[in-house]
DNA sequence: ATTTAGCACTCTGACACACCGAGTGCTATT
DNA sequence: AATAGCACTCGGTGTGTCAGAGTGCTAAAT
């Protein structure tokens, strides 16, 4: 569904548009025709925002107030409007510099991209580590830490790391569980996390597995080990979300929250952001999460070294400064499959 | 600094702060003579709580509304009035399922008390991480990701599992990373991490070792993987401590987020609650963290099999719940202690 | 000597009212 | 088609009044 709008009409779109995103006050139509001075009276700005009104593009809050844009509105803005900022040299000199600093894990990596997001956006950076599952198995190990508590360790290829406390059946040594761990490495060699766990469930009905109480035992251990977790989400930059002047409602605010403690949910609504290339715009009611919460989501996904992608975005209130956030969102996630991508 | 107080005052001081614990608005005379019906006219109370304020323990908003309780009151509550609930069953069962459940790694545990610690009470639920660096080391492993990609996993005794990602300077092969790995771990076993890392720096400098090459750079590549990183630590809960009403100012809510994304402060400024067994209160501004904020803190530590001594609380607004919390914070500390010490 | 009843006083919060200003819609005019 | 003018609308602010809750003090009662 196009729009048919005069260029007149959309250059006061978007002009209420901006207005509205930089005060967060209805705009009225004087304020229009003032300050983008486009030699036209308020008069006439008026009768465009009539129109604007009727489309369904505009409302008022009430009869005597200015024009505030509706959903409907921010999506054409972002659509075939909205003039990209460049991201600045600072920005990604911030980028980049935050990424290698954290030098640590792949997990540190990402934990600390959703907060360069946050700090660059001034809203909520989030991101979703790759699917572990997917990933390609790259080592496990059995460390015995006391008796029957042994701690296993998952490595995948892109440097997930995951780990888990098992509670053992019988007494191992350290070198039965290391002639464990081998057979294990061997055993699922180049499979994916999710296809090692299906070929070890699978292995342990076979016949001639069964008389090797050894190997037995691994494909028992190693079955508490790979069990799938949801994958590892960040979100920070809570208290700079507040600043927001929509979010001074309270209520609002824990909404939000709300739907960031059921991580589980907001995971499986997100991956769908995951299947296609570029940067995702949700605005208002189209993203996935609390709708009625007023909230936009800008998203694009990322690439690691062994082909898992992950998730990166803001979250902010629908009037969301998408003309600087698009950008950085694009910017960043770029770079972090950059540097998880080369070696 | 004891304070003097006939049985009585002590009394009304304690319906005072629980009235108003339980409601957050000032408490007037009337509703103290009313609702404690101890056989007191509205202005006896009148008389003792004129006392009590004069002593500091209560003020007035303003002239004519009723009064509320000062931090030394709050203080003098814990210490002397307050009668502490019993946890009660389902809590019990309820903190020891999660526990359990999460069967995961040490972090996941954490993570999962920290929720459960915020459930239970309806504030935030915090915890640190027993400090890695004093924890023995257990186990190092190098594992190569891709060609000069190193991940290198350290296991700690207690079940802690840190990893970082290095740029090594030559072109290891797996097998290499093996034999380096197996002198690391027998070099260093037994010292904690901290001192491993010492005896690491120190023995790079050793002359005999400079003529090993791959000796050297398991050292090098060692060197990169035992930085001490700050402890981990757990928020959880912040959505509900928003509808604490005091924080209905948002600005408010602000501060003590900001406190929260400064962990590294946070950290250095907690750690100082570990010194001591038992649970620990702190009122308004005895906390260490943003004062002027009005929460209080509420915490205990708890002890790994391995010794590591972490920390655990609940931070909320001072008009707390102390009542059912502070048994709460003190079981909880115990039954992780129990669950991380014994086998 | 303590407790209580009574009373005058104070302050907040709610409600009503008027007013101002920003903004609109419509109509007549250019 | 664009504009100027005008009547109208509505929210926000400021003022005034009032009821209610609570206090402090004093005098009476126990």
């Amino acid at each position: 569904m196009e729009l048919e709008l005069s260029p007149r009409s959309r250059q006061i779109l978007e002009a209420i548009v901006e207005d509205y995103i930089a005060t967060a006050e209805p705009v009225g139509s004087t304020s229009v025709a003032r300050r983008h001075a486009m030699s036209l009276s308020s008069a006439t700005v008026r009768n465009v925002m009539a129109n604007l009104e009727e489309m369904g593009l505009l409302t008022s809050p009430h009869t005597s107030a200015g024009r505030i844009p509706t959903e409907k509105a921010y999506r054409f803005y972002v659509d075939s409007l909205v003039a990209l900022r460049q991201v600045s040299r600072d920005e990604k000199r911030d980028i980049i510099r935050r990424c290698r600093k954290s030098g640590a894990g792949l997990n540190d990596i990402l934990k600390e991209t959703s907060r360069t997001l946050s700090t660059l956006s001034n809203y909520m950076g989030i991101v979703i580590a790759p699917s572990f599952g997917t990933d390609v198995f790259r080592h496990i190990e059995f460390i015995l830490l006391a008796p029957r508590k042994v701690l296993a360790i998952l490595v995948s290829q892109n440097g997930s790391v995951q780990n888990r406390l098992i509670d053992a059946e019988k007494d191992f040594s350290q070198n039965d569980l290391v002639t464990m761990g081998n057979y294990l490495n061997e055993l699922v060699q180049g499979l994916t996390i999710a296809q090692a766990r299906d070929l070890i469930l699978s292995e342990m009905t076979r016949e001639k597995v069964q008389y090797d109480q050894l190997l037995t035992q691994a494909l028992r251990i190693s079955e508490q080990a790979v069990v799938l977790e949801p994958d590892d989400i960040y979100v920070e930059g809570q208290a700079r979300i507040l600043e927001q002047p929509e979010f001074s409602d309270v209520s609002r605010m824990r909404d939000i929250f709300r739907a960031f403690e059921e991580k589980g949910d907001l995971l499986k609504l997100l991956g769908q952001c995951m299947v296609a290339e570029g940067v995702h715009i949700y605005i208002g009611s189209e993203t996935p999460l609390s709708r009625s919460a007023g909230v936009s989501l800008i998203t694009s996904r990322f690439i690691t070294g062994s082909n898992t992608v992950g998730m990166l975005g803001v979250i902010g209130p629908t009037r969301m400064g998408y003309s600087s956030v698009i950008p950085i969102v694009d910017y960043t996630a770029k770079m972090v499959s950059r540097l998880l991508g080369s070696g």
